[in-house]
This record gives C-alpha cells, structure tokens and sequence, in this order.
DNA sequence: ATAGGTTTTGTCAAGCTTTTGTACAT
DNA sequence: ATGTACAAAAGCTTGACAAAACCTAT
C-alpha cells in the first residue's frame, strides 16, 4: 500500500466537485468570482481545494437550481437558510468452454438487430438464455454480442438507434432472468452496484448483478451514473462489503482514473472496489485498492478468494 | 467564508413557485394585478419573493381549481376559508374506482426504500402487481409512488441513493412483466418509445409500453436519450405509427418544448408524436401536432381515438 | 396582505357542483326552474353560488338516480326522506367494476379452446391475466370459464378431450402465477387445499389457493383425491388452521355430504373446514361446522372473519 | 338542447433589463 | 488559471386578445 499514514483535511478538487455537484469547472469559477462562494483553499500547487462543508452546500444549491431557483438569489445565503429551503420546496409533478454462441449465432442475432425485429430478437435471446443458463448467457451471448454491436457502430454500420433497441431488449431479458431467481437467504458478500456519472450504460452492470447473485451474493444496484459521494453514503447504509462499478469506455481514460481514485478514497477501507469493462486504462493504470475485471467470467474465482480471506 | 450570519426570510423565486404549483409565472403574475394576490415582496434586485405562507396558499388554491372553482372567487379568500372549502369538496370525479394502492401501501412502500430492503420492496411490488394486474399497478402505485419518491427527494428526505433504487427495483419488476407478456400478432399502430437527450428517467416510458402493449400495440422502445434525429430514423426504419416521448422535469421546459418542435418538424407528417409526464410546459404550451398525456390512464382513449381515424 | 378578516359562508361555484355530483351544468339550472331545487343564492356577480347542504343533497339525488328513480318524483323530497329512501334503496352495481372479461371475451376463449389452438389460448388467457391481476382473473375470467365449458360439455357441444386441453392450459397459467408470487412471512392462517376422492378437478382448488395466498395466508395443496383419514393427519402434521375442500358435482350429492360430515366429525374441532363450488347440495343440506363458499369471491371476507375470531 | 350576450381568465407580444453559462484569449 | 466577451435565458411591465365559462331566453 502505498497510502499515507496521516490524512490531509478532507478537500476536493474542482474536477471531484465537478463529478460530485455536477457543477461544470467553468461555472464553479465564475460562481467564486461573482458570489465569492464556493471559497476553496489551495494546494501547495495553487489548485483549488474544496473543503467538504462547501461541497456539502453546493450539493443542496444544485438541488434548490433544478427545482427552478436562480444562483444569484440562493448562493449567497446560508447552509442553514438552504436546508430550510430545500425542506419547504417540492418538486412537481427525478470464456466458456462449448461456447453456446458461436460466431455464427452472434451474426443471426446481429441481422435481428438490423432487421430492428424485436420479437423476434427477444424470442432469440430468451432461447438462448434457457438453453445455455444464465451464467453462461452472459458471458457467451451478451458479452460478445454488446461488443459486436459497439464494434459495429464504431465502424459506422450501425446506427446509434439500433444499438438503444438492442440494449433495450437485452435489458429487458436480463432483468426478467433477475427477477425469476429466487432471492437467496441474504449471503455475502453484499455488493453495491453501478456506474460512475457520464457512464450511462447498465448492461455491463446488469451481467455482472446476475453472475453475482448465482454465486449466492446479495446485490443493491443503484443503476447508472451514481455520484461518487452518494455512492459513499449508500455503501454504508447498506452495510456493503463490496463496490462494482462498470465501464464502457464513454467516460473517457482520465475521469475514470480520477473517478475510482477517489471514490476509493472516500469508501472506508474495508470496502472493496471492484471495477470492469474492457476499458484500456484499467488494465493500463492499476489503482492501489481497486480490483479489476475484464469480463463477468472473472467475478466466481474473485469471490472465492473474498471469501476465502474474510 | 463571506457568508452571512443570519439568514433572510425565506421566500421562493418566481420559477420556484411555478415549479410548486404548477401556476405558469403569467398567471401569477396576472392574479396579482388582478386580485392582489399574491403579493410577493421584492428582493433587492426588485424580483418577486414569495413568502412561504402565500405558497401554501397557492397550492390550495391549485387544488379547488381542479376541483371546478373559478379564480376570481376563491383567490381572495382568507386562508382558512380556503381549508374548510377544500375539505367539503370532493376533488375526485364522481366515482373513483376503489384504488389499489391507497396511501398506507405507498407509505408502506417508502418505509421499504428507506429501509434499503431490495428484498422486501421487490417482493412487496410483485405482489401487488399480481393482485391488482399491470395497468392499475401502472397507474395506481408505480405512478403515485415515483411522485412521493420525487417529493421526498426534493424534500431533502431522501438521498440520491436511494431515488436511484428504486428505480432499479421498480425497473426489474416492471420489465419482468412486460416480457412475461405473450407476445400478440404484430398489431396496430406501432408506437416508437424513447426519451430525448437530457432525460434520463425511463420509468413513465416503460409503464407507457406495458399500457401499450396491453392494448394491443407493437412497442419498440430505444430506452433513455436517443437524440431527434436518430429518432426520426428509427420512425422510418421500424415504420412507426407513433413516437412516444416521456419527460420528468428533469430537462427543463425550453429544451422540451424545443425539442418536440424540433422532433414534429423533422418527423413524416404521417407520424403521430405523443408526450406524456407531469411537466407543466407540456400542459401550457401545446405545440401542433403533438399529443399531451398527464398519465398513463389516458392512453386507452387516445388508442381508440386513433384507431377510429385510421 | 389583502386578505378579508371574516370569511363569506362557503358555496360552491356551478363548475364545482357539477364536478362534485356529476350533474351537469344544465340539468342543474333546469332543476332549479322546474322543481325549485337547489335554490342556489348569487353573488355579486350574479353567478349561482351553491351552499353546501344543497350539495349534499344533491349527492344523496344523484345516487337515488343511478338506482333507478326518477328526479321529478324525488329532487323535490326533504333530504330526511331521502336518506331514508337511499337506505332502503338496494346499492346497485354502481358500475359493473369493469368486467375484465364480458361474455364475447369468454366466447373468443371458447372459440380458441374449439380450435385447439394451445399457444393461442395461453397466450389469450395470460395476457388476461396480467392485465386484471390474479384475483379478478380467478373470479371474472377462469370461473366463468369454466362453467361455460362445462355447459358445452353437458350440451354435446364440447368434446371431453377438449376440456382436458382446457384444464389444461388454465391450470399451466394458474401455477405458473402461483409460483411467481413471491413467498410472504409465513402467515395465518395455514390452509391445506385438496378435493374428496371422486373429484378429479383441481382448477377450483387453485384459484382458491392463489387467491388466499393474496391474502397473505400459507397454503398447502394436496392435490385432487386426498381420501379422508389422510387430510386429516395432513391437517395435524401442517398444523393446518383449515381445511380446504373443492367440488364440481362430478360426485354426486349423497357422497359429497357423507363425505364432509365423515371429514368434519374426524378433524380436531380447532381446525375450519370450508367447502367451495357450484355444487347444489352444498346450499340445500348445510353441514354444522361446515362453511360453504359459492365464489372465490367470497373468501375475502370470510378470512377477515376467520381473524377476528382468533 | 341551442343560440346569443356578457364576463372571466389564461396566454401572448413587445420592449426592456438583469442574470448566467460557455467560449475565447491571455 | 484568470479575465473578458457574448448569447441565451429569465425577469419585469403594459396591453391586447381569444377561448372558456356563465347567464338568459327560446
């Protein structure tokens, strides 16, 4: 570990606000220039460092703009006035072996999606599913087939439409499958899951709920784009062993980097943080206290080991 | 720390006030010249300041409004006139098929999210939906139970963590039951659902769908934010009768309203464009061409209406 | 403030009167000519302002209408006497609760069930079942059903193989939402669900099982053809509350009395013993400690009673 | 039930100022 | 990182208008 052993005083950097508050940098500038809050310290290198009560206040500020208040009225006033405030205000109607699907089934799937055939295409997902079980129709159907289709919007042969229609479908047979499993006595580990803001797509997360709760896990997902200290916050109050956030490569290397450096930062240390996504930088910058995964069929052997050392 | 030690009176903007009840800023603006009230103060900047007992006021009065009174005769009475009058009026139609849900199972249901049982509020969702079948579970406790989550939300009774799940949970219960669905031959019309960019909330789209779909419609749904144009595609490509839009306040009325011009004009005349959500722009500036839902009760009616066109 | 210190007697506007008792505007002001009632007094502005017991009234009016009377005989009455009158008057099925399924949605079934079309008929009877939710299915759907085929059947216009597929099918939709309903706390009362030998059908059996595990109650089905001595040991060894018997009339009367009175003399006397079907001797020869049931829609209230008690 | 007259009421427009987020240049 | 510039958004006021609601009488 190459962790401190003293802690600084908690402050944030103006792009950990940033994620946190979703307060873009520019406007946290200006808001300092114009309102004189936020009012962050700075670091030994004249960055700015948010203290937490500030971070604290800006989060109920942001709360108090969407519910149709201007900046200039409320973020002059106190931490006090705005928690008032915010009570009074409400909101109007916020790899297998034998894989089961071989090239050649991805492609028919791959023609349903272009044929934009949803019954036809859910009827195909769900006989695969029964066919091969759920562990496997993961890791061998949609796995593959998410990447096909992410490879092929890329080149320009898919339209962004057709990919929404895709994941709608999958979404809709994995969650069922979720549901028809019996909920299992609540084992452990606990596992918290979702993604990061900016990273919007959930079946990476749905997968790797599934391949969890088979292996006799009791999740929590929170869907996507959780900020990082709510993320925080919820691993508490579910008493979470355990943190899986998952990526695509739509958030780009850095926010990543930062985003999983800090929340482990913020979680308390007994937590783990697992990440995956077949995103370069994950494998390229290993994080102290971050596991990664490359693929859901990864996560059984990882928990072996979890629960072989608690 | 510039901010100030004691807090002002604490009033809401005018955006603020519409957001609360649903009263467009003209017309609160026109009430107070005609009625005198409200009588907002003004803040430094001369901007209307709405104490909070005027809002309360407000929120009755928006009340008896839909209730069938007229604004010159209740908007000057006192406060508790009001109170009394809102207590001896029914604000129901006639006769209210007995709901499901009444407001004891919904507080129910917030105690489970609160409690961060997933286990329990899943089985408790499943249950009712079974019991009550899919469009009144729909309309009498998803709807009604999103609003109270929203509410607390706002309130600050609620974290961020935990709106998101029960979204999730509520999102697993409901799709298990749309795939559970037995699948009709292709029927008419064949209705296009997704949100625009900017709204992330998918739960009013899949409750549109299961209501859909029960009457009978072909359902292609391409999930949260596919931007106009690709919408337009998917219209052509999947030979959509209809595109569906479901919005939450989330976005804003001016990107909403711009949006849907935008989406109508670019759509084949042929095309119908429905909007549901309890947004108030989309009840007070209608655009032409698009059809305005308050809730998915509505939506048999207009299938008849359609197919009476046709 | 502009608000008034005194209050105005509180009325009603004709927009508030209409909406709270359904009465519309014009018959309203025809009344009023005709019969001098109501008799609304006029504001300021001449408009009619109804006080609030004239509304009651016309609440009690309204009702007394959907029951069948006549406005000329009874709008001119004094509310006492119609108080009087709407308590001797028989509620009438107000609004048939939206009947799921009327009789040309029993007879498109019937047409399925003819046409031997399996796929069809549980793709009809789910899509059914999902939509009016498990109880009003049982009730409104599978019962009616059943007797319909059963009429045929007797009538010759049904083959026996034909009613087989029926059960069949029905019986296939009734588990499978059975054991999708997710399991409560083990509750009150235990109920062991079986038929007398002689009575081969279980779809009675069923749906009284479904609809009591909506209650909350633990269920426990024996199957069809339990013989007397064994129910009774079940009855012990399940620590059962009660005993639950289902009948067609395929056993003939003099048996399915001997055998509830052989069953009721041999049953620990703590232990319910309720007997259910459209069987005629049930009605005519009631047994002591015997409760007889001629709809599942009545079980509802008998549990409630059954938890008094305890 | 329909027709015709009056009042009520929400919305829109025009013309203006202030506020506010982002883009650009330093 | 800072500062400036700018366009979009949100406010305000006055005035006008058309749809809706209400009334009476036929």
């Amino acid at each position: 570990m190459t962790e401190p052993t003293v802690s600084p005083p908690i402050t944030l950097s103006i792009a950990a606000v940033e994620r946190d508050t979703g307060l873009s940098k520019d406007t946290l500038r200006v808001w300092e220039r114009r309102y004189g809050f936020p009012a962050p310290e700075r670091d030994a290198l004249g960055e700015r460092a948010y203290p937490f009560r500030q971070v604290e206040k800006l989060r109920i500020v942001r709360r108090l703009l969407d519910a149709g208040h201007r900046p200039g009225r409320i973020v002059p006033l106190a931490l006090e006035s705005l928690r008032e405030l915010a009570e009074q205000t409400v909101d109007q109607p916020p790899r297998a072996p034998a894989a089961v699907a071989d090239d050649g089934a991805i492609g028919a799937l791959l023609q349903l999606i272009r044929a934009h055939d949803v019954v036809g295409l859910r009827a195909a997902l769900q006989r695969l599913l029964a066919d091969a079980g759920l562990s496997r129709f993961a890791a061998d159907v949609v796995s593959p087939l998410a990447s096909a289709v992410g490879d092929a919007w890329m080149r320009g042969q898919m339209e962004v439409f057709e990919e929404h229609l895709f994941t709608e479908v999958a979404q809709n047979v994995l969650r069922h499958a979720l549901v028809m499993l019996p909920p299992l006595a609540q084992g452990r580990p606990r596992v918290l899951l979702s993604t990061l803001p900016g990273e919007q797509h959930q079946l990476g997360l749905l997968m790797a709920e599934i391949v969890l709760a088979l292996e006799g896990c009791h999740c929590v997902s929170l869907g996507a784009q959780t900020p990082p200290w709510d993320l925080v916050q919820a691993a508490v109050a579910v008493d979470a062993d355990i943190v899986a956030l998952s990526f695509t490569g739509a958030m780009g290397p850095n926010p990543i980097h930062d985003g999983l450096a800090e929340l482990r930062a913020k979680l308390p240390p007994r937590v783990g943080l697992w990440a995956g996504g077949t995103v370069p930088v994950l494998q390229r910058r290993p994080i102290a206290g971050v596991e990664v995964f490359h693929g859901v069929e990864q996560v059984p052997a990882a928990l072996r080991r979890w629960r072989g050392q608690v």
